[in-house]
DNA sequence: ATGCCTCAGCTCCTGAGA
């Protein structure tokens, strides 16, 4: 079993790419984020033409997320449950036994503003819910654009950008509480290239320059950690004319 | 650098992303 998770800064723009990857590296779960469309404007048909279910939680402009799968989801859930959010981030589905939340996680623009404390918000909300889910789904996968750096392995300027945005010591302990649910940041469980990001700023060749981010993880549980035998961030589709400034992260189950 | 690029929208500038 294969999943996935990519950050497309907008479907409209992106599709064509999606379904070129797809073809390439038939998965048998993609998270999507970013979509960027209302749920009506959903291109469900050119998923199904290629043999795709989709779940999707659109918005207009911002955010919104989608799931597609090989098998059908069931006991699908939208957002955090009991967290109020006029915001789409977050989308559940259970796919062979395997429970997977895709998620958009606030980007917080910085330290102290009115979305850095929605951020902290979220994440508390996050993994209340999270800890529940465990127990219910001992295999879990939490998968998607966490807009949080584990440490200064995952940033280009670990100096230079200390205390900024997806860097603070605040958000970090957000993401240490999640591992600390019995979740596993999957692409350290194996040989990773040295500065090895999942996302490059469009300005300035940041990605020419290898001046990234990894910001978007692939948790696993416990019951899950037996089961992985690869994780990779595929750096190709961000040397594609009109890129996506994230990277697809891959992870491989027996 | 309050800069760089990209996308959506009440679109020809602004807000947001990260």
């Amino acid at each position: 079993m294969k999943l996935a998770t990519w950050n497309i800064n907008s479907l409209n723009v992106r599709l064509p790419q999606v379904l070129d990857w797809l073809a390439a590296h038939p998965v048998d779960v993609l998270a999507l984020q970013e979509l960027k469309l209302t749920d009506d404007k959903f291109p469900v048909q050119a998923f199904t033409d290629i043999g795709y279910q989709a779940q999707w939680f659109g918005q207009k402009t911002y955010n919104g997320v989608a799931l597609l799968s090989k098998a059908p989801a069931v006991d699908v859930i939208k957002n955090i449950p009991g967290f109020q959010d006029e915001q789409s981030r977050v989308l559940c589905g259970t796919f062979d036994g395997v429970r997977v939340i895709g998620a958009y996680f606030p980007n917080g623009q910085e330290p102290g503003s009115d979305k850095f404390a929605y951020k902290m918000r979220w994440l508390d909300a996050l993994r209340e819910w999270v800890r529940a889910e465990l127990v219910a789904h001992p295999q879990l996968v939490l998968m998607g654009d966490y807009n949080i750096t584990f440490d200064d392995a995952d940033v280009w300027d670990p100096v230079g950008l200390r205390e900024t945005i997806h860097c603070t010591t605040e958000e970090r302990t957000h993401l240490q509480a999640l591992i600390g649910l019995g979740l596993t940041d999957s692409v350290r469980l194996f040989p990773q290239p040295e500065k090895n990001y999942s996302w490059w700023d469009y300005r300035d060749f940041a990605f020419r320059r290898n001046r990234g981010m990894r910001i978007d993880h692939i948790l696993i549980s416990e019951a899950l950690k037996t089961r992985a035998t690869a994780c990779a961030v595929d750096k190709l589709p961000r040397k594609n004319e009109r890129p996506s400034d994230h990277a697809p992260v891959v992870l491989t189950l027996s």
